[in-house]
DNA sequence: TCCTGTTACTATAGCGGTTTAGTCGTGGTC
DNA sequence: GACCACGACTAAACCGCTATAGTAACAGGA
């Protein structure tokens, strides 16, 4: 039966614990525990097991494994929306990236999957449940009232919501405290003497876009300041609208923030066709920071979030929480559904910085198109 | 659609097949024949089992499968770069999703893993075949003399290269026509009067950036225009250095062609701090597009070559050499080592076009514009 | 001596499918 | 009326690994 004379790479036939036992002279049996480091073989047979299964570059089947109950090793993460949005957000690749880097590290690997709608999302969850895909997933892109949320502690999959506080029911969560984000926005231009904020929204649907709203008029009422949010829904094209709008206002903003780099960018745009300077007729910052927000002339004061370091901390958790799932299995131990905040932390550019240290190129015309804008 | 007898949503034991068989009464075997439409059920029975399946939900145990010998349904891909620059490259994100949105309509997933080095990555493709974890993968950061390239062919996995021509072996590629698009760019700038080219070059290991020193020297030849080719190497640092080199010339090029969205940023900003304006004195262009690209002002002129939608012929063509590797199992038909060209295009922006007003895509034609060439 | 405990394994039964070699009734043929 | 082909299933053997009884050998205690 056995051919000993494998070794042809890509060639021979797979091996096996049954052919690792074979050469050892026990059974199967002893082989999984040994490789498993489970008790049950002498510390002799064991590294003499070990020894023959490197030997014979023996390679576990996960598929075998997960069918006989074992952990599958892999995360899932489902994005209900269109594949350009992704491609064009920076975001997302950092995060991925960031996830990746842990993931990897613990020989778990990342499943995604790209969805139309919110009940495809919750029905690939359940899928990937019954079929024991995946040991956790992932959930981005938080709402208000979340169907995801109950949907997910129904099932009993771990899973790790990204976004919060105190919407993620009884999951646990990563999150960036987004009403420190705006404090840290609004009191950094509250400083510079600015006493009319705006704020171009996005996508209200979005829990983190509301919770900016509330902290935004919570913080300048605070502050004594005018607060004005400007609602752009989604796109840039929304962005261009809404700041053109506040700046049509009779009494126009003199800082505007902005709810992505890309909203940013266009809002930015937008001023200066209009013949705004800034940061001295209007200063601009972005709650996400970018290639974008940093290279943009001049470079633009944002909330650095880290999205790399974001996927990282998400991974860690999520791994935590499967592990901690996986142990718990008699023992009603406490569903460890512990919540976890990223420092937000603000990056001052010269968009915000009328003295700026660095003298960002006079604005000898930074709208080079030929057009002369009124 | 929740039923309301939900029978125990997450709590209940798994459906197989054999409560399907039960429920039908007839064996196992027959309700695998009948789930994977193979002959040997009657249409009546095949009905009345699928019907079953449907009302018991049932969902086919992926472990199973595999360690019966079905494809899983997966193909991986593994990223020889620190996570940090995966999160700030523009085509990253866009090229996944593009992957992503194909290979989900089929039911593939698709698995990531980041490494150190391109040893580690053929360890991982070894490791990923020996366990029969993906079905195939797809190669990106092609090299001059990849080693990755001899070590898929003698493992026999199924695999698609992302880049070449030339350079891929026997394995099957979809690549960007680097020359093509070199000449587009050149072509463009020498229409508009410039003879002192120059092009900031990125990391020369990389086979694309050496197809484009290549063609850039060439064209430029069959002109009869000077070119100056500039060596940046990684990163953004290196295109500010070699900017600055290039305009200290006594000789200072007119036009300079970057080749990455990122560098062209940098050598843009080198540029207008030293008084140059864009594209008065200098022209500018860039070898990938984005939103950098889009957003900067003036807006730069680059090829577009949809980092989308290669991901999307990518795992089209993947999805095809995989299909065709596990039907070929007797015949030895041909190997299917075709390769797929994207046609780049021109995007030509007011970085270029002194009295530019469309932004309009202005395609190129296929080749060469009109200027006699050898 | 009997009994209880360990230790180090073995034997065996799954996990949920797929697949191959039967088996059985039926109808057509000559 | 025996022969045969055929469609529709069944029985059973895997796939590779894990889990759980069970067993043999030996040690220690009463």
């Amino acid at each position: 039966m056995t051919t000993s004379t494998q070794s042809g790479s890509g060639r021979g036939q797979r091996v096996t614990i049954a052919d690792i036992a074979r050469r050892a002279g026990v059974t199967p049996a002893a082989v999984s525990l040994a490789v498993n480091g489970r008790p049950g073989v002498s510390e002799a047979t064991r590294e003499r097991i070990m020894a023959i299964a490197a030997e014979l570059r023996w390679e576990p089947s996960p598929a075998a494994r997960a069918l006989a109950g074992a952990p599958v090793l892999t995360v899932g993460m489902v994005l209900a929306r269109p594949a350009e949005v992704l491609g064009t957000e920076s975001f997302f690749g950092a995060f991925v990236a960031g996830l990746q880097e842990v993931l990897s590290r613990r020989d778990y690997s990342l499943q995604m999957k790209i969805v139309e709608t919110t009940d495809d999302e919750i029905d690939t969850f359940r899928r990937w449940f019954a079929q024991r895909r995946v040991d956790g997933v992932v959930v981005v892109d938080l709402r208000q009232d979340d169907a995801r949320i109950p949907a997910l502690e129904d099932l009993g999959l771990p899973a790790l919501v990204v976004g919060g506080p105190g919407h993620h029911g009884s999951l646990p969560s990563v999150y960036v405290d987004d009403a420190h984000a705006t404090r840290l926005l609004v009191d950094h231009l509250a400083e510079l003497g600015h006493r009319r904020l705006a704020r171009v929204a996005g996508n209200g649907d979005f829990l983190h876009i509301l919770l900016r709203d509330r902290a935004f008029t919570e913080r300048c009422a605070e502050l004594g300041i005018d607060a004005i949010t400007q609602d752009a829904g989604f796109g840039t094209r929304g962005a261009e609208i809404a700041t053109a709008e506040l700046m049509a206002r009779r009494e126009a903003p003199t800082a505007i923030v902005f709810d992505s780099d890309e909203m940013t960018l266009a809002g930015a745009q937008v001023l200066e066709e209009a013949g705004s300077r800034i940061p001295e007729d209007v200063a601009v910052a972005s709650y996400e920071d970018s290639a974008l927000t940093r290279t943009h002339r001049p470079p633009i004061t944002a909330i650095g979030r880290s999205a790399i370091e974001y996927g990282r901390v998400a991974a860690t958790h999520l791994l935590e929480v499967i592990e901690a799932s996986r142990s718990r299995y008699g023992s009603s131990s406490a569903p460890l559904q512990e919540s976890r905040a990223i420092e937000p932390v603000l990056v001052v550019r010269a968009s915000t910085r009328p003295g700026g240290a660095e003298p960002a190129p006079a604005a000898h015309g930074p709208s080079g198109t030929g057009l002369p804008s009124s």
